[in-house]
DNA sequence: CGTTTGCTTGACAGCATTCAACGTTGGTGG
DNA sequence: CCACCAACGTTGAATGCTGTCAAGCAAACG
């Protein structure tokens, strides 16, 4: 697993993950962070945005395995991942475990609790990870104050619930080549979004929480992936993916996915 | 495929078309309305839901088959079912249909606008109904300035995420009785909350809506329908259904669904 | 009253799951 | 440094659930 660390980050800038420095101490802005144009403040002018260095309270760090939220703990705020990889699970009352969802660096954690004030699913970092914490009731005052904050964060809400709106009619309408080669392009597109290699990348799950992800076993998954990798479409190394025809996946797709 | 229908497009002008009582000389304000403990303002006082008055603009009428708003049409506002019953439904290039829910009475449309500013979805009239407009502006601006509705705002948006990741679930770990009986046990409770008997309902929607819903063939569902009457669960007759035995299926759905 | 739409049921096929064995990788401790 | 172990991944064979195709029936509609 040591050769991840080779991969290009997208890096922020000067505060970050200095084993010498404690985050506590580091400033903790999104005036000066490299993912504001996929975070939160995306669009922001610079004015707005240093409007909204007082709403990130801190930043923590999670490290692999460890869960930044649990089923039934009070909610509090939201989370925007800083760096590091996350899946949000479920866990029904026979044991099985269902993962609703993959985050990585930009996107938000946290928006299940608002319903009750508890959130209803766990965080777990599938690496080490760091997260900046909003608490609610800064994010709902500098919000009511503040409009352009208002309009943005309903959109990013509106954007979970159309994300979530895609995940079910792919579980509910594809059968398991569709949901894989959907699930690779939506992460290919999501990690070129961070300047990442689209055609390349290394997978942070495993095929069981893929499999759960997609509604599938996860020997399902692995033997799709030996498909794909068959037919020239990828070529697969374990969690080492790469994408060699890409024309070839979205096809494959295409029939199935939605309109605009 | 052909055959589908291009149904009527409401027109949200003059709101009503009934010679004997325009709605238009209908006071429309949440605070004399009957579903204010379903809908938008649950919980909030008399003085509150004086507040909310300015905040519908209108009703509307929308006959069984047409729909209240199309996917890419522009997000304008929210809708909150007065009467009726609806369903939201995506479609996929090469024309399957996909449900994505079913609202009724105090629950919220058109969520999945406010993402993109447009809408995503279809909302289609499963009954004649009529829907409150809840402007989007009116809705950002007196939300602004009283902060119980913008926290409830929230929270519906939270509910209705919770709400999709049930369906995730449900659609990627279920099999297919226990997907019915989830469904039709949701659809009780829901009926109850509105004062209608939670042992014996009326369908609105037919085998296939029920399908797409939940990730399987109109057959497949017609067949679990067959089953839990032959098992003494149900009395089916048509889209009449009687809970017989809700023990049983709320049995069969017991180690499946979720912890709170 | 005939047509259309929706519902039920049967027979069969196919895709994904299940069960099982084996291979690979990375970490741990001798 | 190597051996061993645990977790993860791959593959095969068989089962079974759900889908597909088809026919017939019931209800709704004009």
């Amino acid at each position: 697993m040591a050769q991840i660390k080779t991969y290009p980050r997208v890096m922020p800038t000067s505060e970050c993950v200095d084993a010498a420095l404690p985050l506590s101490a580091l400033r903790v802005a999104c005036s000066n962070c490299g993912l504001r144009d996929l975070c939160l403040p995306v669009g922001f002018s610079h004015a707005e945005l240093v409007r909204l260095d007082g709403l990130v309270a801190r930043r923590i760090r999670v490290y692999k395995g460890a869960s930044l939220f649990r089923t039934g703990e009070p909610f509090e705020g939201l989370y925007a991942v800083r760096s590091g990889f996350f899946k949000t699970r479920t866990t029904s009352e026979d044991g099985r475990e269902h993962v609703t969802g993959f985050q990585m660096a930009g996107e938000l954690l946290g928006l299940d609790g608002l319903a009750a004030d508890a959130h209803i699913c766990d965080a777990v970092a599938l690496e080490d990870s760091q997260v900046c914490v909003i608490p609610y009731a800064q994010l709902e005052s500098v919000s009511h104050e503040f409009m352009t904050l208002q309009r943005q964060f309903h959109r990013i809400m509106g954007r979970e619930i159309v994300r979530d709106h895609r995940v079910m009619a792919l579980l509910g309408g594809m059968r398991s080549e569709e949901r894989l080669a959907t699930f690779l392009l939506n992460l290919a597109d999501r990690l070129e979004a961070r300047g990442f290699s689209p055609s390349s990348l290394v997978l942070r799950m495993t095929r069981e929480e893929i499999g759960t992800y997609l509604g599938l076993k996860l020997e399902t998954v692995s033997r799709c992936f030996s498909k794909f990798q068959s037919e020239g479409m990828l070529n697969v190394r374990q969690r080492q993916i790469q994408i060699v025809d890409r024309v070839a996946l979205q096809a494959l797709v295409a029939g199935a996915s939605f309109k605009v």
